[in-house]
RNA sequence: GGCUAUGUAGCUCAGGUGGUUAGAGCACGGCACUCAUAAUGCCGGUGUCGGUGGUUCGAGUCCACCCAUAGCCA
């Protein structure tokens, strides 16, 4: 068995140093997580490693605006970035941070490499400057009207109301979102790594087992229009590595950030007995497996692997990608309190509740997740508590008091446990092919099983029966060595819970190998009394919890409403009343034929009827909004539109798309009614 | 706009290569039980399988188009 063993190193994509890890973060550090734990328990040789990515200008920014050095900052996120995964339960063997010398020595070895292979080019690119803070400026940081459909303060490389895509140079009165100037042109010689060097190589590489099928439908695309030049290099003041011998140019943070992988795990093998050459060097034959969110597929498929092999290292395994959190089935929100952070969630929930609730929904497609919220409470409830770790209350009490903690000698309904250890390959490849739901559906398939084996045998029946203590101290054991297999095959998920069990029971479960322990049956063995293993979810935790979320996200909106869009110069009373708004209850809302953004509206003014065309397409279904009530001003002159006469208009609030939301009145206004 | 995915009961999800009355868990209703953190067991209803066309003897499963959602476009 020993010699047989994988060796294998497993990575989570690098957390941003620039904000706190929320619940988004962690469906991928957990999926990581249980897929670890499950290798070491079926006795592999399994390291995790991890790392702050702690270079770029966003951190340079940010740490400005606070008032302190980059490495400060990059200090103080780390230190919470741990705090957070430890709590989770996440099991690296090393957190690192990608400003590291570890990662400085493989980051400028890798580009040596590279650009004595030719695979370094220059040249000459054009890009947007701030004048007034003298830098570079990425397109996130500069903001303007789309070229499009003409909304204002959109990001350089994309809009956020109509999703066309542009760069910063086509944004109508750009400016820089650090200082407000408009940007210039400016000059820079910038270092690019040739991927079209790599195109073979990485067909091949691409072609093969190393990524999810519907990942390499994706890839045929970026083939099909032809493999670009990457630039590597950023202009000083940059936080991150200066690019050796070229003064005042620095690694792009996302040349360093994968890099970041080798880095943490040299920093572990110097403090261990680990051989760095035996997982990275081309011949090696560990495995190797990135676990990533989709977003970040392009880099770790493609840049990734081509820059392993033209640096003369081992390419990946295998990346694994995964979908993105939703909660309530939409994206998180800070003003709907769905935007949870790590801290928050473990200030009201214990961490295991959400790593089964993650594991109860993971698969090994790039499908996104949805948390919610009454489900998770629910499932949670039923699931662990209702099911699982009630087998062990319900017979833990008569062993205990009848039998002086001891198990009996026998296994009661040997096929029954037979058939608990048997689906042990079933699991085990659920949880080998990242088919968690599918394991916890097994799983919990055999709790069922497990219960419904206690309900027919009666135990406290049999307990009032003279002379049949034999049989009851059988069923109990039974009971409680169908939890014990059970909780093992749990353990990758819940380890906590799995550590008091082993408290409880007095055995090894989560211990490498301990898979396997199950085979045999615990008999004539001393348990200690039963604890409380899992308390159950309360509704008013998880109403903290989102309250909290909706608070701190107020309050963290730095860049508010009032930012964007400053309060308008003032006016007078009259000036005011010559505007007349009015209840009006909508009527009627309908699709218009052809229209992107507009519902049509038939309007109840309290005797008159009025039909306006409201651009809130993207924010409300029609069938919403019959029997509504809302705001409408009057008076505005009709205007004639594509689709009709607009006569008035609603009033809504909302930078756009989907955020955007109808003014109402408390109940009682009336149709006519004047605002004032 | 292009591309890649997703859209199945109130909720969360299963449904290789098309084939009998479409499944599970939760929720819900009834009954039973009381060992157990009101947990458990038995019985039960629930779906125009996103929409419209098409291929086929037959489509949730294949094709086309459309709608919605998400991501990517270096």
């Amino acid at each position: 068995m020993s010699n047989n063993k994988r060796r294998i190193l497993v990575t989570s994509a690098l957390p941003y140093a620039n904000g706190p890890i929320h619940l988004g973060h962690l469906v991928e550090y957990i999926q990581t997580d249980i897929w670890v734990r499950y290798q070491r328990l079926t006795g592999q040789e399994c390291y995790y490693v991890c790392a702050d990515d702690a270079h770029g200008t966003p951190i340079m920014l940010r740490a400005d605006d606070d008032g302190i050095t980059p490495e400060q900052l990059i200090e103080r996120i780390g230190r919470e970035h741990r705090a957070d995964f430890a709590d989770f339960l996440i099991a690296f063997d090393n957190y690192h941070t990608t400003h590291s010398p570890e990662n400085r020595h493989y980051s400028e070895l890798i580009y040596r490499r590279l650009n004595d292979h030719g695979h370094i080019s220059r040249r000459t690119i054009k890009q947007a400057f701030d004048p007034e803070k003298g830098i570079f400026l990425p397109d996130r940081f500069i903001k303007g009207q789309c070229p499009r459909c003409g909304a204002v303060d959109q990001y350089g490389d994309n809009c956020e109301v109509c999703g066309s895509t542009y760069s910063p140079t086509d944004l109508i009165n750009p400016v820089s979102a650090i200082s407000g100037a408009a940007p210039i042109e400016r000059e820079s010689e910038h270092f690019f790594f040739r991927l079209g060097d790599f195109e073979n190589m990485l067909k091949v590489w691409t072609g093969g087992e190393h990524l999810q099928p519907e990942v390499r439908n994706k890839l045929q695309e970026w083939f099909h229009v032809g493999l670009q030049d990457w630039d590597i290099s950023r202009d000083a003041p940059y936080f991150g590595f200066e690019i050796p011998n070229e003064p005042g140019k620095y690694f792009y943070v996302w040349l360093d950030a994968p890099i970041g992988y080798m880095a943490s795990f040299k920093h572990l093998c110097d403090r261990s007995d680990l051989s760095f050459d035996e997982f990275w060097s081309p011949d090696s034959s560990a495995e190797l497996y990135h676990f990533i969110g989709k977003d970040i597929l392009y880099f770790h498929a493609l840049f990734w692997p081509a820059m392993l092999d033209g640096a003369g290292f081992r390419t990946p395994s295998a990346v694994f990608a995964h979908g993105f959190l939703t909660v309530n089935g939409h994206k998180m929100s800070k003003s709907r309190g769905t935007f949870i952070t790590a801290r928050t969630y473990l200030d009201q929930l214990n961490p295991e509740y959400l790593r089964y609730y993650f594991a109860a929904k993971l698969n090994n497609r790039v499908e996104d997740l949805d948390l919610n919220i009454d489900d998770f409470v629910l499932r949670v409830n039923s699931d662990l508590v209702g099911k699982v770790v009630n087998i062990a209350s319900r017979c833990a009490g008569f062993i205990t008091k009848r039998f002086d903690g001891y198990l009996a000698t026998e296994v009661h309904d040997t096929p029954l446990y037979r058939e608990f250890a048997d689906a042990g390959v079933r699991i085990a490849q659920c949880y080998e092919d990242r088919q968690y739901s599918r394991g916890m559906r097994e799983i919990m398939a055999l709790a069922d099983q497990a219960n419904r084996y206690i309900a027919d045998q009666k135990p406290w029946e049999i307990a009032k029966r003279v002379g049949e203590d034999r049989l009851l101290h059988d069923v109990c054991s039974m009971g409680l060595n169908l939890f014990r297999v059970l909780v093992t095959y749990l353990s990758p998920v819940i380890p906590a819970t799995a550590n008091k069990v082993e408290a409880f029971l007095d055995c090894d479960i989560v211990t490498p190998g301990g898979w396997n322990a199950i085979q045999r049956p615990l008999t004539n063995h001393r348990i200690n009394p039963f604890k409380h293993l899992l308390r159950r979810v309360e509704n008013t935790q998880v109403e903290a919890m989102i309250e909290t979320s909706k608070q701190t996200g107020t309050i963290a909106a730095k860049a508010g409403p009032l930012v964007a869009d400053p309060i308008a110069a003032s006016i007078s009373i009259d000036e005011f009343n010559k505007v007349d708004l009015r209840i009006a209850r909508i009527t009627k809302a309908e699709r218009v034929e052809g229209a992107d953004k507009l519902l049509k509206l038939s309007l109840d003014l309290g005797g008159e009827n009025r039909t306006v065309f409201a651009g809130i397409k993207s924010a409300y279904p029609p069938e919403d909004l019959a029997g509504r009530y809302t705001v409408v001003v009057a008076n505005l002159a009709p205007r004639k539109m594509r689709f009709g006469v607009s006569e008035g208009m609603v009033l809504a609030a909302g930078p756009g798309g989907k955020d955007l939301w109808l003014l109402s009145p408390d109940p009682g206004a009336q149709p006519g009614m004047r605002v004032k």
